[in-house]
DNA sequence: GCGCGGGTCATCCGAAAGGTTGATGTGCGA
DNA sequence: TCGCACATCAACCTTTCGGATGACCCGCGC
């Protein structure tokens, strides 16, 4: 099975290819360390499933690239590999088209049982993102919005909320609305209280 | 060269052990996946150098498991291997006794050299570490000061400024003088800004 | 002694944030 | 078709925050 390693750190991407290769089973066609590299080498090397890490240390970010990567004609599958379990790190993979999410914390194993069910083209979920995924769906009275979430990322990133309703293209008093919906759904009544309360419930990420 | 390889990612601890292995130089004669393992290990292994990921998931952290390990009798080198490269994280792990200090960035014939060197007993430094380093002896003025910290902490943890002041058992205006003097040495004009930068640093924890 | 940084406090004011209520439109599933 | 969640906006009001001052005390180093 062709794979395309995207991860911009070249340690983890030599340990990857090493991983990989020593089974015999994957052959690592090719190596990227940023999105821009990673999308072209995904249309000129053909592979059958694209490693991506959400986290590229410089210009087009993971999210981005599996986009364009999908967009490609007969797209590879991409399974994101990654530290994080946010609630909007796995939306946001998974609606650019990502067909599986995983956790740098499982095991080889697990990795090499994802990439076989990718490439047959079945979503593959590890364990920890997949229990998110149910509870947000169980309980969706307590889960954020996506707009609420892009929302709630710029006001942690420490914008204002006038900040917030320019570079979202809509009106203070919307930036309002949602973050009161926010305070509301998290128990809290601050802005950085909520930015708490949504990082030690991995809503967001920062 | 006998190697010990500490991380809590099992798919980035089979990768190094496949990388290290494959040179012919290293042989990984164990691996923890966290820092009471690791400890453990150190002192029944024997292995000539730690590779050591500050960001061990549960338990003891990176840091104390090195001073733990250079507490031992006639202890290994330790090399840092991590994703970031923060003040303080970089003088916690030195002061902890760390021979080595790299980033997950570095091409891996960085990492082979800095264990070449460690067990030479030489510090290896990857170059932003070093720069960093030069960094903080010539700028020391941007360091908060503990009571500051503790401020900041407070209100990264979602206090509003009143109740900040009953907690510390000062008034209101001191809290809100702290803070002018921390957004001024952050660089920032709001109270999430500064927790935002706050936690880039590494100044705090959230 | 004097300067300097740190910690403490106060007042005044404008800007920002938060609470409330109510309204409109859209899409989706029962 | 009827709700319901979501996203959008508005007006009003209170509280909080942030900026600009100025002040006092303490410990430390030159």
């Amino acid at each position: 099975m062709k794979v395309l390693i995207v991860d911009d750190h070249p340690v983890v991407r030599a340990g990857l290819r090493a991983l990989l290769s020593a089974t015999g089973e994957f052959d690592v066609v090719g190596e990227a360390e940023d999105g821009a590299t990673a999308v072209r080498l995904a249309a000129s090397l053909r592979p059958c499933v694209v490693l991506m890490d959400l986290q590229l240390g410089s210009g087009v970010d993971g999210v981005t690239a599996t986009r364009q990567i999908m967009a490609l004609d007969s797209p590879p599958k991409v399974v994101v590999l990654t530290t994080y379990d946010s609630d909007a790190d796995i939306l946001r993979a998974v609606e650019a088209g990502a067909t599986g999410y995983l956790l740098k914390e499982s095991p080889p194993e697990e990795l090499f049982a994802a990439l076989r069910t990718a490439w047959s083209g079945e979503m593959a979920l590890s364990p920890p993102v997949a229990s998110r995924m149910m509870r947000r769906v169980r309980a969706p009275q307590l889960a954020l919005s996506q707009r609420e979430i892009e929302i709630l990322e710029l006001i942690a990133a420490g914008r204002s909320n006038r900040e917030v309703s320019r570079m979202l293209f809509i009106s203070e008093a919307t930036v309002k609305t949602h973050l009161a919906h926010v305070y509301d759904k998290l128990g809290v009544d601050s802005r950085t209280a909520a930015v708490k309360a949504a990082v030690d419930r991995r809503l967001i990420r920062l």
